[in-house]
DNA sequence: GTGTCTCCTGTTCATCTGTTCATATGTTCC
DNA sequence: GGAACATATGAACAGATGAACAGGAGACAC
């Protein structure tokens, strides 16, 4: 038993690759942004609060691991979550730091 | 939609530290490693192949991240994922690799 | 109490990463 | 063809990170 146990050395680095692109506050930000609906860089630059060049060098990244698709709508390019295991991964993560946050006390000692 | 936009800077930072923790190949095949039973720090180090002192660095990093929980027995100490959602969250993405490695290889460019 | 085993901690170093500034590419409108 | 807007790219720098080396603390056996 144990999938786990069963994966090679290349698939926890390629794990491990998926989750360094979301170990980043920015790059989550940027993730989280567009992940119900396609999101312009500009207006991402805008919600969060940093520049344009940043977010376009951090959403190369993330189209490079295939995290985020790209769509261009006249001068604009939106952007959205293409993996259906990773938003529903990332939906479950955020509502588990949303919530967990309070029960994860119940480790004894200290 | 909502929860996503629900939650705070904060939440956000805690949340891509807990993938920063996940991030690193030799970290995660640490958690990998004891996700379903606990096991000691030796034997960690001789199945990943690396030093003990290597592994008990990234463990400091892991417990007090409250993703993994020490369990002395004796003198060892064993580790084991102590998060439900973080195991489960583990168990699926260790799936979703093992899964997505053979249609990712449809792409002909690299 | 001594010796050995197992694990933890501190320090240093090579490397990587995120960020910013300056600039190029692509698109639309005139 | 040119101007304006939106995005992408490259170089450089400050900060962070993982890995290796050395020393120390706790537990068990004698």
């Amino acid at each position: 038993m144990g999938a786990r146990d069963r994966i090679g050395e290349d698939q926890v680095v390629e794990l491990a690759e998926m989750f360094r692109l979301m170990s980043d506050p920015t790059r989550l930000r940027i993730i989280l942004a567009c992940l119900d609906a396609p999101v312009p860089v500009g207006e991402m630059a805008d919600r969060l609060a940093i520049s344009a060049s940043l977010v376009s060098h951090h959403l190369r990244l993330l189209r490079a691991a295939r995290l985020l698709q790209a769509e261009r709508r006249g001068r604009q390019v939106f952007y959205v979550v293409g993996d259906s295991h990773i938003r529903s991964m990332l939906t479950d993560m955020v509502d588990h730091v949303a919530e967990g946050d309070a029960e994860a006390e119940q480790a004894p000692g200290g």
